[in-house]
DNA sequence: ATAATTTGACCAGCA
DNA sequence: ATGCTGGTCAAATTA
């Protein structure tokens, strides 16, 4: 088994080494199961051209269009709108909507294969510090942090109507124009992080009918990857992200199985921003064309169970198990798609900030004075004036200046100027 | 040149 | 003490 493992994983660098090799051979893997929606996935073999990507976006557009159009009725006028509904349309659960005011809601109809589900697991423990879930789940307004997440794919309407135990129920998602404005240019930072994922799909993926799936959940953050493990008792992988905006501690995992799929999403922490919201981008437009469709087509044959609980410890590994898949057909997939499609979203509400923080090495080294071999000790000091004593005892004089991209302010680069 | 991701190492908590 | 695991860091790599 292990040797197995270290097999896959092998393969696994190999093709990350040469994806675009690999990418050949995917494509022809691919290409047997998705002859007519084969257009859809472009976005497998776009590395090397970023010249026709434009085009194929359009072209991929004008079919998103078209598919769109057959299975609802939309206004095609609004490309725009477009852009923004296909996901939620897609992912728009069949007719038994508890949704009323379906305003928003686009005519769903019941030819959309997928569900949405929504699970909110409120287990109290102990008693402690659970009030606030309760709070939570009870009264709408409890985070508009989550509430915002979840709007992103999931009506939020029903989340007030769950009972406190757990409640597994189809929902009309789509909150098309009540959305913050959606699940922009993650793009950039997001379709690269998939990118392992991917490769693990188009090679896993044959036997779905849909096409590529590109794992990702949108939301509208920007996350940054800085982490990934392999885990074994599920047999998967965890990636880390955190959010990108400066001072959001925000952080979300993604749980995926063996095959890639991403089987559940933690959300950690709250942000202390608003979702971006950058259409004044050249960019952006791009980015949106590119990666709407994706993440889309990601959804399709997904149903997303989001779970809602304010702490890890009341979630035990029995909930990962549980909900991946029914145990019995996991096993035997000739090629690892049996998996059911459910993505488990989950909030988590840290009342104190990481006890596991890793102590900072910059820490260790000052106090401990241990220096990691190729490591520099660095100082920070309060800046002062550019040339004077600083707060650190000595006279620093400035050599340059520079801007530096996500922070305001200027570095200032100063040089030890030697004074008696 | 710069920023984002990958990935092995590291740390802390737990059994 | 030992090993395992989840989470994080940061150098190296990649885009
Ligand atoms: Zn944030």
């Amino acid at each position: 088994m292990a040797e197995s493992e270290s097999l896959k994983a092998l393969q696994l660098q190999q093709n990350k080494r040469h994806s675009k090799e690999q990418n050949d051979s995917n494509l022809e893997v691919e290409g047997e199961l998705e002859d007519e929606e084969g257009e859809e996935d472009i976005d497998d073999d776009d590395d090397d051209d970023d010249e026709e990507e434009e085009e194929e976006e359009k072209s991929q557009l004008s079919e998103l269009q078209q598919l769109t159009d057959s299975q609802l009725v939309l206004s095609t006028s609004q490309v725009e709108d477009l852009r923004e509904l296909k996901l939620e349309t897609l992912v728009q659960a069949p007719s038994n909507a508890i949704l009323s005011e379906n305003d928003q809601c686009v005519g769903s109809q019941d030819n959309s294969p997928l569900e949405t589900h929504v699970e909110a697991e409120f287990k109290r423990q102990d008693g402690v510090s659970h009030a606030k879930v309760l709070g939570s789940a009870t009264t709408q307004g409890a985070g508009a942090q989550i509430q915002n997440e979840l709007q992103s794919s999931i009506c939020s309407t029903s989340l007030s109507e769950l009972s406190p135990t757990s409640v597994t129920q189809p929902i009309s998602s789509a909150s098309g124009p009540t959305l913050p404005e959606p699940r922009l240019s993650p793009s950039k930072a997001y379709n690269a992080s998939t990118q392992e994922a991917d490769r693990q799909n188009s090679s896993d993926l044959k036997s779905l009918s849909a096409p590529i799936v590109k794992t990702r959940i949108p939301d509208a953050y920007n996350w940054r990857k800085y982490g990934q493990k392999q885990v074994k008792s599920p047999k998967g992988s965890r990636s880390y992200y955190r959010c990108t905006y400066s001072d959001c501690c925000a952080k979300k995992i993604e749980c995926s199985d063996h095959s890639g799929h991403v089987i559940e999403i933690v959300n950690k922490g709250t942000h202390s921003h608003d979702p971006p919201q950058k259409n004044n981008y050249k960019r952006e437009s791009k980015v949106a064309l590119s990666s709407r469709p994706i993440l889309s087509n990601s959804l399709m044959e997904h149903s997303i169970s989001i779970l809602k609980d304010s702490d890890q410890a009341t979630l035990p590994k029995e909930c990962m198990q549980e909900t991946p898949m029914i145990p019995d057909k996991k096993r035997q997939s000739s090629s690892g798609s049996n998996w059911n499609g459910r993505i488990q979203i989950k909030e988590e509400h840290v009342c104190e900030p990481e006890p596991k923080r890793r102590v900072k090495k910059e820490n260790l080294e000052c106090s401990g004075t241990l220096l990691k071999p190729g490591k520099k000790p660095k100082f920070v000091v309060h800046a002062g004036a550019d040339v004077g004593v600083s707060s650190d005892g000595y006279r620093w004089r400035k050599y340059g200046q520079k801007m530096v991209k996500g922070n305001p302010h200027p570095r200032c680069m100063f040089i030890s100027s030697f004074i008696r």
